[in-house]
DNA sequence: GCGCGGACTACACGTGCGTGTAGTAAGCTG
DNA sequence: CAGCTTACTACACGCACGTGTAGTCCGCGC
């Protein structure tokens, strides 16, 4: 339905529980064994399937940058404020993926994932450098590169932030709180535009100091 | 010198050698033998002086909430501007441990660094809040959570940041370059007042049509 | 019916690695 | 010197797990 036709097969089953194991457990200490056993198979079926471990995993890889591609056509096509959400309702709808996408993530795996990301905020960041007045200091791909790493940061820290909000991240409660949280972020300035200036000053300086040619 | 009196002895080299090791490979990839290859000692010495993988883990992240301490302690030393690099601070002093640190903050171990780092967050956030003309919509120590977790996204995704920005995060110019972004990203809203108050009332709207008795 | 390919299982192999054990050398205390 | 502790090594055990192999069942084309 919302998935392949290869949904309901076998190989769909262990590609799942791949997904589920290597999340939960990392991709190491995720045994053949284990996402067999839980997609109700033989191990032997797995490498029959997929051939290697490694194999499976770049299959779950694959997989889900399908998915997550899918969700992002849906999420560019929502161009109301509720583009804030873009993270809560990815984490939403990944579900049990999101853990596994953490760990691709911080193994450096899934690179065309984060740079899709990337591209995303770019947009977001042009839309608002326009109604911005002054003009920003790096151009908006640095920007969405950073802005981006530090989105994901929420969920792949996610049981620390869920420690220090008290509730589970992926509560709808604590969805709720996470996106009002974004809200006060992302509209309330860390830095007042002259601190920023003074710091940049600084940077400025620094750089002449160091004989640097451009100014 | 800057580190215990223990520094020059195996059982630092050990230490030292994991946490190069597990940062690089992953608490699983990596082995005893090739920590202690690493170290210039026997793997049997590992043992005697940890006990076991895990403890020899325990001890890593012990070490390293130690160390981190003394940092924080000389980051609140300086009031200035410059706290916006706290992160690329603690990188570059951190310098080969980062990858350890970011697998142990992914790995849900590391809880009382990330709290520490949410309670730095804290005081910087209620600075800010004190010159910012109207209340914010959630507390100060969850916003410092979530923040928290965005910023330690920097660095734990950092080959896709680098890759993004077309420089290594950790070369001078890299650095520079983040805290240049970051000053754009502190100081320059993603949202306006009005917009994160229009996406607020549109989640109220959904809370009391949901039947929520608060307000 | 016959052959054949794919899905699937049972089982054995090899090995890498954590762990346990025994033993050596050096320093300290009496 | 004996006796003990501590740092350290060499080596073997055992297990878990990825991988390889042989074989069964089923469906499809001829």
């Amino acid at each position: 339905m919302d998935r392949d036709e290869e949904d309901l097969t076998a190989r769909a089953r262990i590609r799942d529980a791949a997904l589920l194991h290597i999340g939960e457990h990392g991709f190491e200490r995720a045994t053949i064994r284990g996402i067999a056993e839980t997609a109700g198979v033989s191990s032997g079926l797995v490498r029959h399937h997929f051939g290697s471990k490694q194999a499976l995993r770049d299959a779950c890889d694959e997989y889900l940058h399908k998915v997550i591609s899918r969700l992002n056509d849906r999420a560019r096509a929502d161009t109301t404020f509720s583009d804030v959400n873009y993270v809560a309702d990815a984490r939403a709808t990944m579900g049990p993926y999101q853990r596994y996408l953490s760990r691709a993530l911080v193994d450096g795996t899934a690179a065309p994932l984060f740079d899709e990301m990337v591209r995303m905020t770019e947009e977001w960041i042009a839309a608002a450098d326009a109604v911005h007045p002054d003009p920003p200091g790096v151009d908006a791909h640095t920007r969405a590169a950073v802005l981006a790493a530090m989105a994901l940061g929420i969920p792949i820290l996610y049981q620390h932030v869920s420690r220090g909000l008290g509730v589970d991240l992926f509560s709808p409660e604590g969805g709720e709180l996470l996106t009002r949280t974004m809200l006060d972020i992302y509209s309330r300035p860390m830095l007042s535009a002259a601190d920023a200036a003074k710091a940049r000053a600084g940077l400025d300086r620094a750089r002449t100091d160091r004989g640097d040619l451009d100014d």
